[in-house]
DNA sequence: ACTCTTCCA
C-alpha cells in the first residue's frame, strides 16, 4: 500500500548516515509500520555496497582476511554486519563484531543498524564503549565497540572466542589501538583459522594492509586447516556515492581562521541554497568561540539591520575571496536568506555530554540550516616524544584527510568544500598522508597492554607500522622505573598486573596503587578522574581575570592536584549544583564527567582489593588563605620555600602518591633563571610551568607536573 | 615565555 507525503504535513526527510548510508524517516518517525520498513529496505538496496553483497559474503567465506576498500558513503559500516548476520555468521551464539576508533561513531552506527533491523538497541544489535555496555550476551548478534574495548576484552578472552567475524573499520586512520589490534588479530588468526577478519580501509592504505596480513607460503601450508580457506587476504573495492564536491580555496592565506570561519559560514548561509554546514576546527576553545561569534553575528544582522555590526559583518564577508580551480563557480540560483533564527549553530567535541552531542544528529527542522562546528580530524595534533614528557604540537592535516573531509560534503547530494588555505598551500606544503600515530606517540600504555596479554617480545612484535625503537625503549624505561616491569622486562606481581588492569595511563595507575598504601585512595581517585578529562574550568575567552580570581578560591599552595580536590569538595558540598559551577567558573559538564569516571575508578579499585580510605584528617582547611598570603610575598624566595615545606606536611600522603606516579617529570627551577625555566631532574630537559597552573607565578623550587611546558 | 590538545581503555 503506497503512502505519499501530503503537502501541509511535515515532509519526510533523509538523514545522513555517519558512514554515508541513508536512513529514511517517515514524518511520524515511526519505523514499525510496514511502510517504514519497506522504505528502509529500499534505501539499503540503493547503497553502493549492496551490489557487492554476494561478493563480500563469498570472500569472507573463503578468505581468512578480507580488505574492503570503501570510499566514504558506500554504506559498508552499516550494511556488512547485517549481511553477515543474514548469512548466518551470528548463529550458534556467535557474535559479529565491528570496531570503530571513536565512541560517538560506535553509538551512532549501532543505533542506525538497530533501527534498520527494526530491533531494540541493546538486544540483537548492541554496543560497548567505556562506561556503557548496551549488549545482552544472551541475544546480541551484532556488536559495535571501540577498538580499545576489544583490546580490553582480550585480557579476559585472549582468542576472542565468541566472535565469528571481526570487522575493523576505519583502519586507515591508523590509531594506536587500531594498529595494536591488527597486530594481535593477526596472531589470533594463526590459532583460530575459523575467525574471519574484515579490514575496512581507504584506498591508499589497502596495499600495505594486505601485505601485513600476507602469510608466508611455507607457514601458510602448515596453518591452513580449514579446506577451501585461503589465508591470502582478499581485496574488494566498493565505490562511494559519486556526488561531486566543488572545492574552493581562499585566494590569500587567512590570518585569523576563527574569524574566517565565521565569515565563510555566514556568507554560505546568505548565498547558498538550503543544506547543512560542517566546519572543522582544532579544539574546544576555537569551537566555542566560533559558535558564539556566529550566533552573535547572525543575531545582530537579523535584528538590527542598520546597526554598526551589520557593516562590520559586511566588511568581514568581503575580505575573503575564493578561487575554485577545476570547476566553474556557479553563481546563479542563489537564494538570499535572512540569517537569524534560521541558523542552528552546534558545537561537537568529546567534552560535550551525550545529549549535547545528540543534537548534532537530530534532524534539521524544515526551513532551517544547521551548522556543526567540530573538532578532530580538523587539524590533527602531533605528539612528539621527547624524553619523558609528552609534547603536542598542532600540525597541519595531510592531503588524505583533507580529501576525506571534503568527501563528507558529498554524501547525499552534491556539495561544496571551502578550504581556508590557498591552493598553493595544499599543493606544496601539505603532506600526502598522515604519519601513523604509532610512530609519533607515547607508547607506555600500549607496551603495558601487550605485556599484559603475554606478548613478551615487544620489540619483535609484528606491527602494521613499526614504532621508533627509541620511543619503545623510552616506554620500557618508564615502566621499569615505575616498578611495573622487572629486570627481564616481565610484568611484576602484583604491581605490574594491577597497573595493567586499571584503564588509565600507567603513571596515573601507579599513583592510585601507591595511594592505597598511603591511605589516601579516596582523594587520589578524584585527582585521577580530573586528570583524565580536558579541563574542569570553563573556557576563559574574554574573562581571564575572573577565571583567575575564581581559581584563587580553590588554589592550594601544594599545586593543581590539591586545588582539584578543593574544587571537587566544593562541588559536592553545593549538592552538585550547576549554579555553583557557574559562579565559580567551573565547567559543570566536566564535573559530571569527573563524577562518572571517579565512580568507575572506585569500582576498579574495589575489584583490585584496594581500600578506599581518605586522609581528610591530615589536610588543613585553610590552604586557600595560605596561598593568598604566599602570593603577596612572592618576591621573597625564602618565604616561598618555607611555605612550600610547610604545605607539604598538610597533605604529604597525597603529594607522595602523586610523586610515586609522576617522579619522572620532577623538575628543578634553574638557579638564576629569570623566566621560570625548569629542568627535569632525570633528563635535564627544559620545561616551564603552564600558565593555567596555580603554581604558574609561584615558581616553587621543585615541581612534579603532569604536563610540563614544551621547549 | 602569560595559555591550551584528540581519541581511547
Amino acid at each position: 500500500m503506497a503512502q505519499f507525503w501530503k503537502p501541509g504535513t511535515e515532509k519526510p526527510r533523509l538523514l545522513e548516515d555517519e558512514e554515508g548510508g541513508v536512513l529514511f524517516l517517515s514524518a511520524a518517525a515511526s519505523t514499525s509500520s510496514g511502510y517504514g520498513y519497506a522504505s528502509i529496505e529500499k534505501q539499503r538496496q540503493r547503497l553502493p555496497v549492496h551490489k557487492y553483497r554476494t561478493a563480500i559474503l563469498y570472500l569472507v567465506e573463503t578468505h581468512a582476511t578480507t580488505i574492503i576498500v570503501g570510499e566514504t558513503g558506500s554504506g559498508k559500516t552499516t550494511q556488512i554486519p547485517q549481511y553477515l548476520k543474514e548469512a548466518g555468521w551470528a548463529e550458534g551464539g556467535r557474535v559479529i563484531a565491528c570496531t570503530q576508533p571513536r565512541r560517538l561513531a560506535v553509538q551512532a552506527v549501532a543505533s542506525r543498524v538497530a533501527e534498520e533491523m527494526g530491533v531494540k538497541l541493546g538486544e540483537e544489535v548492541g554496543y560497548t564503549i567505556r562506561f556503557e555496555d548496551l549488549t545482552n550476551p544472551a541475544v546480541t548478534m551484532i556488536k559495535f565497540l571501540t577498538d580499545g574495548v576489544l583490546l580490553r576484552e582480550m585480557m579476559d578472552d585472549p582468542l576472542l572466542t565468541k566472535y565469528s567475524v571481526i570487522m575493523v573499520d576505519e583502519a586507515h586512520e591508523r590509531s594506536i589501538s587500531t594498529d595494536v589490534l591488527l597486530g594481535l588479530l593477526k596472531k589470533i588468526q594463526k590459532r583460530r583459522p575459523e575467525l574471519r577478519l574484515i579490514i575496512s580501509s581507504a584506498t591508499i592504505e589497502a596495499k600495505s594492509m594486505s601485505a601485513f596480513f600476507q602469510t608466508s607460503k611455507r607457514r601458510q601450508s602448515l596453518e591452513t586447516r580449514e579446506p577451501g580457506l585461503s589465508m591470502e587476504p582478499a581485496i574488494l573495492s566498493v565505490e562511494g556515492r559519486g556526488y561531486n564536491v566543488q572545492i574552493y580555496y581562499v585566494e590569500e592565506a587567512v590570518s585569523d581562521y576563527v574569524r574566517a570561519v565565521v565569515s565563510t559560514v555566514l556568507s554560505i548561509h546568505d548565498e547558498e541554497p538550503p543544506g547543512d554546514i560542517l566546519v572543522f576546527l582544532t579544539g574546544q576553545d576555537d569551537i566555542d568561540a566560533a559558535v558564539q561569534l556566529i550566533s552573535e553575528e547572525a543575531r545582530a544582522s537579523g535584528k538590527n539591520s542598520s546597526g554598526a555590526k551589520d557593516i562590520a559583518l559586511l566588511c568581514s564577508l568581503q575580505q575573503i575571496a575564493w578561487t575554485c580551480p577545476k570547476t566553474v563557480r556557479s553563481s546563479t540560483s542563489l537564494c538570499t536568506n535572512i540569517y537569524i533564527a534560521w541558523l542552528i549553530v552546534l558545537p561537537l567535541y568529546s567534552g560535550l555530554s551525550r545529549s549535547e552531542q545528540d543534537l548534532v544528529f537530530s534532524p534539521t527542522p524544515r526551513g532551517k540550516r544547521k551548522v556543526v562546528i567540530s573538532t578532530n580530524i580538523a587539524e590533527t595534533s602531533l605528539t612528539l616524544e621527547i624524553s619523558d614528557i609528552e609534547n603536542l604540537v598542532v600540525a597541519p592535516i595531510s592531503k588524505a584527510s583533507a580529501r576525506q573531509r571534503a568527501g563528507r560534503a558529498g554524501r547525499v547530494r552534491p556539495g561544496k568544500c571551502y578550504r581556508l588555505y590557498t591552493e598553493e598551500y595544499f599543493a606544496k606544503e601539505m603532506s600526502d598522508e598522515g604519519i601513523p600515530e604509532m610512530q609519533r606517540s607515547n607508547l607506555v600504555s600500549c607496551v603495558i597492554q601487550l605485556k599484559a596479554l603475554g606478548i613478551d617480545n615487544i620489540l619483535g612484535f609484528d606491527w602494521p607500522a613499526s614504532p621508533a625503537p627509541e620511543a619503545m625503549i623510552r616506554a620500557l624505561e618508564v615502566l621499569y622505573s615505575l616498578g611495573v616491569l622487572d629486570d627481564d622486562a616481565k610484568l611484576t606481581s602484583p604491581v605490574g598486573f594491577q597497573v595493567a588492569e586499571i584503564p588509565l595511563d600507567p603513571m596515573i595507575a601507579k599513583m592510585i596503587l601507591s595511594s592505597n598504601q598511603l591511605g589516601c585512595l579516596d582523594e587520589i581517585i578524584t585527582i585521577a578522574a580530573i586528570l583524565s578529562i580536558q579541563s574542569i574550568w570553563v573556557s576563559a575567552r574574554g574573562a581571564q581575570k575572573e577565571l583567575d580570581e575564581a581559581k584563587l578560591r580553590f588554589a592550594a599552595a601544594e599545586g593543581d592536584h590539591v586545588t582539584f580536590l578543593n574544587v571537587y569538595k566544593g562541588f559536592l558540598q553545593s549538592g552538585k549544583s550547576s549554579q555553583w559551577c557557574h559562579r565559580n567558573f567551573v565547567n559543570y559538564q566536566a564535573m559530571k564527567k569527573v563524577i562518572d569516571i571517579r565512580e568507575q575508578l572506585r569500582r576498579v579499585a574495589l575489584r583490585l582489593g584496594l581500600v578506599i580510605k581518605s586522609c581528610e584528617g591530615d589536610m588543613q582547611a585553610n590552604v586557600v588563605s595560605c596561598f593568598v598570603d604566599f602570593l603577596d610575598q612572592r618576591n621573597d624566595p625564602q618565604v616561598h620555600f618555607n611555605l612550600l615545606l610547610q604545605n607539604m606536611l598538610l597533605s604529604s600522603v597525597v603529594r607522595k602518591a602523586v610523586t610515586a606516579g609522576f617522579f619522572a617529570n620532577a623538575s628543578r627551577l634553574e638557579a638564576y633563571s629569570h623566566n621560570g625555566m625548569y629542568k627535569t631532574v632525570r633528563g635535564s630537559q627544559e620545561a616551564y610551568i603552564h600558565p593555567s597552573s596555580v603554581l604558574f607565578r609561584f615558581r616553587p623550587i621543585f615541581a612534579i607536573s603532569v604536563v610540563l611546558g614544551r621547549n
